[in-house]
DNA sequence: TATACGATCACCT
DNA sequence: GGTGATCGTATAC
């Protein structure tokens, strides 16, 4: 069960190569109370630098976005729609703003909590999506800036690459065409919990 | 200071 | 398939 967690050296490479090889890794959230709650990465997507027109640092360095500037392995937590919150592990050298958002889990440990943060809502649904898991594991602006490869109480652990890699468009992103065409984001084949059904647009298997 | 809007979700028809 | 919620942030005035 205890498996080792991902270091910096993981999330100092490529953007593109660490969304996809999060796919499979256990994303983990000890509560005050010393309770476990986690989950399988299932789907995510890779948001890379100020010429990615639908990064958040399109338009440079703000406040907000300030974080994916910083090193390699910290979370980029932002709200969203005025509700939502969204987490991002930051990715490549510092000074280089990208990150990958994790958009969906496979709930693994903690489901009763999960459930009680979701209000009762479907099981398949419980981490179904970023604002999801982020409600889900009460995930929220503190965790902003917090460093994965250290923080006790929100990492990532190894896992099991899955068999088969599903990539398509972004969701949600209203930026040019070229940002709208990227398949930059990564799912788990055939997998319950991924947010939207990919269209299939590319096919990998590894 | 004012305003428009977003890497979403739940609930409605 | 459509839409309102809700507020921090960016940008314009």
């Amino acid at each position: 069960m205890t498996a080792d967690r991902l270091d910096r050296t993981f999330f100092s490479r490529d953007t593109l190569a660490v969304a996809r090889d999060l796919l499979g890794k256990r994303l983990v959230r000890l509560l005050a109370e010393g309770q476990r709650l986690s989950g399988i990465i299932v789907e995510t997507e890779a948001y890379v630098g100020e010429t990615d027109r639908a990064c958040h640092a399109a338009r440079g360095r703000t406040p907000r976005n300030a974080v994916m500037y910083e090193k390699a392995g910290l979370a980029y937590v932002y709200l969203i729609y005025g509700i939502h919150h969204c987490l991002n592990a930051v990715t490549e050298q510092e000074g280089f703003p990208a990150a990958v958002l994790i958009r969906a889990l496979e709930p693994q440990e903690g489901l009763a909590k999960m459930r009680e943060f979701r209000s009762g809502q479907p099981d398949r649904i419980l981490t179904s999506g970023p604002g999801r898991l982020c409600q889900a594991l009460a995930i929220d602006r503190t965790f902003n800036g917090s460093d994965l490869c250290i923080s006790p109480d929100l990492y990532v652990e190894e896992g099991d690459a899955p068999a088969g890699i599903v990539t398509d468009t972004r969701i949600g992103i209203s930026a040019d065409e070229t940002a709208r065409e990227r398949l930059w984001r990564f799912c788990v084949a055939g997998n319950l919990y991924v947010s939207r059904p990919p269209r299939n647009r590319g096919t990998k298997v590894e």
